[in-house]
DNA sequence: TGTAATGTTTACCAGTCGGTCAAATTATCC
DNA sequence: GGATAATTTGACCGACTGGTAAACATTACA
């Protein structure tokens, strides 16, 4: 008889391995498309070439599927947080860590629109992580920010949403995609956006939008 | 007999704006949370508090629902762009732009919600509304950044991206307002975060981050 | 007040939803 | 190569989906 796969102990066999992977693949594709509600186990299997019941050995919910996806993305997710590092250079941390998300909103705009569509919808499925891992991290991060700020390095500012407003502005390239090709046109919308974006997101957070000479502080 | 809303060609009765009032403000609270295939129209009309095919007697389609929702939403959700002002000072037009959106945030964030929804989907529902209307206008406002720019009255940067910045970090506290609460936990995800996020936005978008002696350009 | 137009509801439909089951097929290992 | 465990599938279920039909109720207006 089979063994459905929840209740596994042992290891898990090379097939496993695999199509776990082709379905949280696809899973992924379709998540971050239509959200949880919207999306369908019709669809996922459809996507990842199998059929509905091929599914459910391997995830018996729905709910389960997106549990899954959930918990191997959110760790990569916060990897670029996690690099943020109180011993460097405050400019060069704040400018290396624009650059990483906004990569990552180029190289993983499926994840990040699997997280957009999850928190907007209210985050039914992922509160716990929010208010427990998440905040912890931020709240470390914050503390460095802070002690830069104290220490002068950087001009006094709330931590928190300096964070905000760099997750926002980053992941606005993936999440909101289609209004920004849509916005700049045939001409714009190539893959150079990124690199506009990087230098414009730079010059903001380092210098913001006025003119006035550049002299440091004595 | 029954004549379908969508054959009207007199003007409404009483009944007609009532329900139809109560109807979009019902959709309005179910597709700002759900999106367009996770809602329901049994949802919308349990919130609008009325049976179902009464609510198929004024929209035939959930697909008109929505449609006359965004339709309703999109001139409004424009406004603050709008009041963008060429012949004003650059940094109080900034200034009062960034207020006005995070405003709007703040008292409208269903709306907020409901396009996030929409483009974050694909925007399946309003990809003329992105390329036509909202297109033209941005294209107008990023001229008159650009004059600014051109005139020394501010620091010379891709105006479409400074528009992106300003649209992502403030509807972020409508979209992303459970993360937001979550991560500023209990103390500060009251209605303080608006003054916190206005002040922090505001000193980011002028000074930005670096620490230097405020001298005004000769 | 009567009546025609407008508005509302109950019952219903065909298609889709998440999920189950048992039978059939394939991989594993002695 | 055969027994056993793992994997895959087609048929199916009850609940829900968007939407319809027609009877019933209410309103507007002459």
């Amino acid at each position: 008889m089979a063994i459905p796969r929840a209740a596994r102990t042992q290891r898990r066999t090379r097939i496993q391995e695999e199509k776990e992977e082709q379905i949280l693949e696809a899973a992924l594709d379709v998540f971050s498309v239509s959200g949880f509600r919207g999306s369908t186990i019709d669809q996922i299997a459809e996507v990842a070439g199998m059929s509905k019941p091929n599914l459910l050995y391997y995830f018996r919910t729905k709910e389960a599927m997106h549990r899954a996806l959930i918990d191997r993305v959110l760790f990569t997710w916060l990897e670029p947080l996690r690099a943020f590092n109180a011993e460097g250079n405050p400019e060069s941390e704040i400018r290396g860590y624009i650059r990483r998300k906004l990569e990552m909103a180029r190289d993983f705009p499926r994840e990040s629109r699997l997280f957009a569509n999850e928190v907007l919808q209210g985050a039914p499925h992922i509160e716990d992580e929010l208010k427990g891992p998440l905040k912890e991290l931020v709240d470390e991060k914050a503390r460095v920010i802070r002690a830069w700020a104290k220490a002068g390095k950087i001009v006094k500012c709330d931590p928190y949403h300096l964070i905000f407003s760099i997750w926002s502005t980053t992941q606005h390239y993936a999440d909101f995609d289609v209004q920004v090709r849509a916005v700049l046109g045939q001409g714009h919308s190539g893959e150079g956006r990124f690199e506009d974006a990087a230098r414009f997101l730079e010059q903001l957070f380092v210098d913001g939008l006025s003119v006035r000479a550049k002299q440091p502080v004595s």
